[in-house]
RNA sequence: GGCGCCAUAGUGCAACGGUUAGCACGGCAGGCUUUCAAUCUGCAGAUCCGGGUUCGAUUCCCGGUGGCGCUACCA
């Protein structure tokens, strides 16, 4: 191993969206690069012009941001370097590594018609493995097929003695008998490349010395280590990292829920927190640490450190990141997410990027204990922020039985109208002093009011949601309150 | 079917071959309070099964089982 800096990359393709898989191995990347002062490049794998959608790009690079992974090159576009593959193509044919298969393609096109018709598969196995009847042609008829305008795919030979392996940071060396191995298409007849031969060259001419992806690639890493030697190239390390499942532990996929990492930041999940939750998915710093900042991570992080054992995803497990984020956030930090959140919610006000600036900060300091999500903002503190909203049903139900609510309540709004001072203990006093007089409990008027003026039964202590909605808002809402109150 | 990988509470992670198998999430039960989705306290819960190796296996080896992956002119 020469003393090179590390060069690694993340090479996802546009058929989806930024799946948490991916960003966690694009994640994982970075972190390796970083730890190792190496360079972290992206490369968008668009060799499949059949189920490749280029829209989708900009989506990837914009949730790899979100995430923080950040690439130091790129992104490269396979799409654009189609002759490189063709000429590696060409070279291997000349060299004898690979020949041309004039085989027609299998018919069972995606991976559901693979599954429905597993007994025609079962019968058309044996023929597209091991050997295919073209690897045996001779060069005459190759090239008087050729000569016919026959189409052809050109497929890797992979010798039929000895054995192939490598070295794997995660999962220790490996070796696998060549016999074990199919001779696999370059090169579709259509003159595109299969992912087997992109994937080489391109490591290869980037100088790719790790390569640290998915799992799901081990057994056809085999075949690519052949491919570097038949093109004259070391192999890089490899450090496979074990797939993310959903609850029922099968990969996780469209029907788990939400899979994509912009689904999340969506829903109001910090980046850092997903951040710390997906790293933690497969790798843990050693010791019991759960909350690891930036700096933490790549000082900790390693590639033998990597479990090879598969990692459920846990959103409940999820949500808690995210909340130990949200409290800790600086407030200033905290703002734009949710004035993001209030605009969404079509309830933002200008004034509070202005004159009401210390306001805003001030209800969502209060507002914050409580909250799990961005979008909680505008969903359960709604009431906060614009008059626009309901009751809730159970909040109701149970904090307005009493019928001796509305009498009270009208006295207090009377005993608060009179309050000399606005503020949490003029507050109090007023409605404790109440309460006294009608010898109840506080707890009957406190609970009652704060479903008037917010229209939940959780919130944040009562008093200093008054306190920040103003006298003239609270008073408002428990009179409007009062014939819903009577009634209930 | 073939080949491969993996296996510690429900979940995510710990445990130089020697610990009462630890932590966190979640769950359950209480406390507090003015509500709880806030907060505090407590409880339950795991080494897949069977053989070895060893004075001693969660840990090493073999077999089984299970899960997952690959087996495409997808990536």
């Amino acid at each position: 191993m020469t003393n090179e800096k590390p060069r690694v990359r993340f090479a996802p393709s546009p058929t989806g969206y930024l799946h948490v898989g991916g960003a966690r191995t694009a994640l994982f990347n970075l972190l390796f690069a970083r730890n190792t002062g190496g360079t972290f490049l992206l490369r968008i794998e668009d060799t499949d012009v059949e189920r490749n959608r280029p829209e989708l790009v900009q989506g990837i690079l914009d949730d790899l941001k979100w995430l923080g992974i950040h690439w130091d090159e790129g992104p490269y576009f396979q799409s654009e370097r189609l002759d490189l593959y063709r000429e590696a193509a060409q070279r291997l044919l000349v060299a004898g590594s690979a020949y041309p298969c004039f085989c027609a393609p299998s018919q069972y096109a995606g991976p559901e018609a693979r599954e429905e018709s597993e007994e025609t598969e079962e019968e058309a196995a044996p023929m597209a493995r091991q050997s295919c009847p073209c690897r045996h042609l001779s060069m005459a008829d190759r090239e008087s097929k050729i000569r016919e305008g026959l189409p052809y795919a050109i497929r890797f030979h992979v010798p039929e003695e000895g054995s192939t392996s490598f070295q794997d940071e995660v999962f220790g060396q490996r070796e696998v008998a060549n016999s074990e191995i199919e001779d696999f298409v370059l090169l579709r007849s259509t003159g595109l490349p299969t992912y087997q031969l992109s994937v080489v060259v391109d490591d290869i001419a980037m100088g790719i010395t790790h390569v640290v992806r998915g799992a799901d690639h081990l057994s056809n890493t085999p075949k690519q280590v052949l491919l570097y030697r038949a093109l004259g190239a070391k192999p890089p390390i490899f450090g496979h990292v074990p797939l993310i499942l959903g609850p029922d532990r099968t990969r996780l996929s469209k029907r788990h829920g939400a899979t994509s990492v912009g689904a999340y930041a969506e829903e109001g999940f910090l980046p850092e927190a997903f951040r710390n939750f997906l790293v933690l998915l497969g790798w843990s710093p050693g010791d019991d640490t759960e909350l690891l900042d930036s700096d933490e991570m790549v000082r900790r992080f390693s590639l033998p450190s990597v479990s090879r054992t598969n990692a459920v995803f846990d959103r409940a497990k999820l949500e808690w990141f995210n909340v130990q984020y949200l409290q800790k956030l600086p407030i200033e930090r905290l703002l734009p997410y949710v004035e993001k959140a209030l605009r969404d919610a079509g309830i933002w006000r200008e004034e509070w990027n202005g004159s009401e600036r210390a306001w805003l900060a001030r209800t969502v300091d209060l507002l914050r204990p409580r909250t799990r999500l961005l979008g909680d903002f505008a969903t359960w503190a709604r009431a906060f922020f614009t008059d626009d909203f309901d009751y809730d049903e159970a909040a109701r139900a149970k904090f307005w039985k009493d019928e001796r609510l509305p009498g009270m309540l009208e006295k207090l709004v009377t005993a608060l109208e009179a309050a000399p001072e606005w503020d949490h203990d003029n507050c109090e006093k007023a409605l404790r002093d109440l309460a006294a007089a009608e010898g109840v409990k506080a707890g009957l008027l406190i609970n009652a009011t704060r479903v008037a003026i917010v229209g939940r039964a959780v919130a944040p202590p009562l008093f200093e949601t008054m306190v920040v909605l103003g006298r003239e808002r609270v008073l408002r809402r428990i009179r409007q309150a009062l014939p819903a109150i009577a009634t209930q």
